[in-house]
RNA sequence: UGAGUCGGCCAGACGGUCGCGUCAGGACCUCGGUCCUGCCGAGGAAAGUCCGGGCUCCUCAGGGCACGGUGGUGGCUAACAGCCACCCGGAGCGAUCCGCGGGACAGUGCCACAGAGAGUAGACAGCCUCCGAGCCUCGGCUCGGCGGUGAUGGUGAAAGGGUGGUGUAAGAGACCACCAGCAGCCCUGGUGACAGGGCUGGCUCGGUAAACCCCACUGGGAGCAAGCCCGAGCAGCGUGUGUCUGACGGCGGCCCGCCGGAGCACGCGGGUAGGGCGCUGGAGGUGGCCAGCAAUGGUCACCCGAGAUGGAUGACCGUCCACGACAGAACCCGGCUUACCGGCCGACUCAUCCG
RNA sequence: UGGGGUAUGGUGUAAUUGGCAACACAAGUGAUUCUGGUUCACUCGUUCUAGGUUCGAGUCCUGGUACCCCAG
């Protein structure tokens, strides 16, 4: 679980990152990942909301892979510049992997959506 | 030793580092919150939502009808379609298991096809007496007719007791014996379902009620996103005050002064956004004793073991083993059903061997 | 989370009170045609699944599975 005020809290604010017009998306098979620069003058932490549907499998699997992607972020979070949101969404083919491999797909899809979102900072997890 | 039946229990363990949620204590605080410490933190099915109950709101004088639910008996329970014990029927050598297990003499409906006839039975073939005609090897045979018959054949899921005899033209519960079954009465045992036995009777009226129905018992509806409370803003109502005799607001706090200026202040009820409560101490667990065959109940002692709201149990390691199945609380509880890698314990049955 | 509904050839639908699972389209095979189309004939079913009631179940009863809809 990350702290409250790095999370999206509304469902007003899951569709502000995956439906806003400034947005970002990258996404791959087992993975997507959405990205917005809600705040422009960057004074809030950044926030971050995972969305893993039924089609992922019961609720045993989803919690699974909420779990892992949740402890995943919490490690990259300090590297996310302030004042973005982040939705994460599990496609069903994420229910077979491990942590590691999990890792490497977050690492490659936030790096894409970051820099999409905010050019001036290069999202530097591979440096 | 092998095969099997039933019941109960467990659901990876230990350790390290980093994190999460409620609660309690403390510190900081811009009263939004942040930090530190400590306790606790998913299941036997949390699942399916198939029954039952608590709780909440709505409806409701009382009674009846309609529409459902349940269905051997006795008990347990808050209640149940659940559980326990027993009865009956069936399966098994047995331990044991399975059964929607009331009523078809209250009434109605249905029983396709086949078959003569399918429900107050029925004559297609056949069998038998009699009458008539024909043939004739004079034993009889064939055809037609008035009748008798329910034994035989064939049909069907099912054909109106079974076996043996008496009887007859042929036959038939027409009559007799035994058996099966039904009804009535009585005796014994049992709270009861029922069981055992005796006497009498008519020979003996299919199946289907998970068809309508009858009988007995029983059921109001919706559901915690139920519901209750607080309540911005906008609008409404009331009272007071004010419109050049200037309320109120602005100019750094106060006074004066200057500027803008028609509303302003208080109260009221309903209630949107939003927030809080409901929300977990309960038909609660653990252990002992007592009553009971048991389900269960009583009593004593100890314990507090989730309560979130985008929704908490995770991540990375180490050691061990049988290498980890099914699966995640969202108001709570009692059941049922379904899913499931395996492991442990106890009781019992059968077969074989040994003593 | 709570409430409600549906399931029948590949697809869309039928089937009186329990009595032979029917129709259209599609697909395949064959015939007709020089070839294709049209036309004709034939083929294609665990009635979602497991039990039960019944002589007999798509239909009646019970459990399960999958999918869809509604409230928020």
């Amino acid at each position: 679980m990350l702290a409250a005020r790095n999370r999206l809290r509304t469902g007003a604010d899951f569709s502000a990152v995956t439906r806003a017009r400034g947005g970002a998306r990258a996404g791959s098979r087992l993975l997507v990942v959405h990205a917005n620069q809600t705040d422009s003058r960057a004074v809030r932490p950044p926030r971050v909301g995972f969305v893993v549907s039924k089609a992922v499998g019961g609720a045993v699997i989803r919690n699974r892979v909420k779990r892992r992607l949740r402890a995943l972020m919490a490690t990259r979070l300090p590297l996310v510049p302030a004042g973005v949101d982040l939705v994460v969404r599990a496609q069903p083919a994420a229910a077979d992997l491990d942590s590691s491999a999990l890792g490497t797909e977050l690492d490659r899809l936030l790096g894409q959506a970051l820099a999409r979102v905010v050019p001036a900072q290069p999202f530097g997890v591979g440096e």
